[in-house]
DNA sequence: GTGAAAGCGCTAACAA
DNA sequence: TTGTTAGCGCTTTCAC
């Protein structure tokens, strides 16, 4: 904002006291005179003071600000997250920044370029999907920038970590598939690179071989949280000769491409096609046939990345990487057959 | 961030020149030998050197950061806004700082006096459903604040201004719904205070008049964009003696709600009742049946605003506020009966 | 083409 | 209890 707003020197001018008498009134430091603490705030508050966070910035080197950047938010999962992650940041005094990458790495090096040049005071992070080369992230956390990484976890990255339990979650859906009768199953697919992709394959596969269930490579279709392209996997899957007869999809969004596309088809869920999901968002209960989903805690997920941050960032000396996951579980809804008696 | 990054002061020392020259060298000034200006450039990248911003921002007076505050953004409608913003204001070269009111007349202070103190260059603003005394925000334009409004707009507030043809929008929707057979339209109404909610009223109004349809004052319910309100209307709407056959809700969220109810009351949408909806939302589309809803073109809202602040940013002297109308249409899907022939 | 120096608004020693 | 002063990292005159 480019127009003269009033400084401490305005007020100290009016009163005839020096700046540091002021600043230390406006920041109700021990010694001072209340008398004169009272004039300095009414002057303040009678010329609508606004103290310029960024000299103080500067001169205190830090922000008080976290910076947040996920990959979209126009589906509700991400924000929702943001929202816990607002309400616990906020309660501690730090002011919350949130950017999108949307899901481009060149975007997520430039905005991280940007947080770091803002001089944000951590960092929570879920990257995008293009993300293979980590050295911009290494990079901002050599010149100490406190990163917690969240839902797209990733070994190669040292740091705090939020995730929940993807691979019991996928394993208790495609069991629940299994067990309501359903014996080719499909899976679109997350990136294989990312924790999240893998630990929901590896679940499904799981699963299969607990309940003797034969795998079959063509039932694996990577969608990678690609828009459009579950869509497309799931026609191909429809038009197979011996097409699926159940379909375990990555997350809600992937799942509800797929059930538009059944439908699309002509098919009935879950009768013809039954369809699980993994929950990001809670959509998926007012969709029809309303999805079976596997769910996470979503709030929490925010609140305690926003916890770990903070922890960091105030004593980042005897700072040791916490790894979280939390539990997952499954809500049956009726895109799933219901369980023999 | 604490920790200790180079600065031109460190390039200055190590190529035993001036911290001027390192500083022009970096904003390529035209006045710089191009073998100093290499040598500079060479270093601070060998040194991942990033500029501090705060210090910039401290010394020119601006942040080159545009704030945006909406209310909520775990529907699709203000994510999708946010977007257009981003994408006109980064290419602009300025970065977007979100924060979100959760439709807290407090919070919304709050965050205001933070974007004030954080000297943002301007701000997009979407004004709470509490929000009905307007003295922060006018004191923040007294300071200089250049704030655009956009959706939720009030006529005691001065400034651009972004929005849609609600009227027309709730004209066009009522009139269908009476064109394909429905006579008594319950309208699930917004905030009377603010214009989007008025005008919508209004266009409901207009459209039953224009049409002989006798206005029942008992079947307008004010839901004001509160969670769970519509659904409690709509469920006062149906008990009655002389249920209503259609519900023109004012917004998408809000129709939900009211799809949800009418469902779980074992009614048939359309048949039993009809129901149209007001597009904050992509996700109409997914719900069964689809609903029949007034799109408005989100993305260019964003887009729209970000432009009429960069305007004002550059040019706060010669600034004029300017109120955009854009233009609504109706999509006819499932929830609302087929015109006869 | 380069350097010296002032200053953006604030905090925090240190002195008085 | 209050004032003086240095300085956070940078830009920008003004000299040279």
């Amino acid at each position: 904002m480019r127009s003269k707003q009033p400084t401490i020197w305005d007020i100290a001018i009016k009163l005839n006291v020096s700046i540091s008498t002021v600043s230390r009134a406006l920041r109700n430091a021990p010694d001072i005179n209340p008398e004169t603490k009272k004039a300095v705030l009414d002057l303040a508050h009678q010329l609508d003071y606004q103290p310029n966070t960024i000299a103080t910035s500067l001169r205190k080197n830090k922000t008080d600000i976290i910076g947040v950047m996920v990959p979209e938010f126009v589906h509700a999962f991400f924000p929702s997250i943001i929202l816990g992650i607002q309400e616990v940041a906020n309660a501690a005094g730090y002011k919350v920044m949130v950017m999108q990458s949307g899901e481009s790495l060149e975007i997520e090096k430039h905005n991280l370029q940007a947080m770091v040049s803002s001089r944000v005071d951590g960092l929570i992070l879920a990257i995008t999907r293009e993300t293979n080369d980590y050295e911009h992230i290494i990079s901002a956390q050599r010149k100490g920038l406190p990163i917690v990484f969240f839902n797209r976890v990733v070994d190669e990255l040292q740091g705090s970590k939020v995730m929940v339990d993807d691979y019991k979650g996928a394993y208790i859906a495609v069991q629940h598939l299994i067990q309501t009768g359903c014996r080719r199953i499909a899976h679109l697919a997350g990136p294989e690179n990312m924790t999240i992709g893998r630990n929901r394959l590896n679940g499904y596969l799981d699963a299969l071989k607990a309940h003797q269930v034969p795998i079959e490579d063509e039932l694996i279709m990577h969608c990678d949280f690609v828009d459009g392209r579950a869509r497309a996997c799931t026609q191909r899957l429809l038009t197979m000769e011996n097409r699926p007869d159940a379909l375990f999809a990555v997350n809600d969004p992937t799942a509800i491409e797929a059930l538009i596309c059944i439908r699309e088809n002509g098919l009935s869920i879950p009768d013809d096609i039954a369809l699980a999901g993994f929950s990001n968002a809670p959509h998926g209960a007012f969709v029809t046939p309303s999805l079976t989903s596997v769910v996470q805690p979503i709030h929490e997920i925010g609140g305690l990345a926003a916890q770990l941050l903070l922890r960091q960032i105030k004593a980042p000396q005897q700072f040791i990487p916490e790894t979280h996951v939390l539990d997952t579980t499954l809500v049956i809804r009726q895109s799933t057959r219901a369980k023999p008696e």
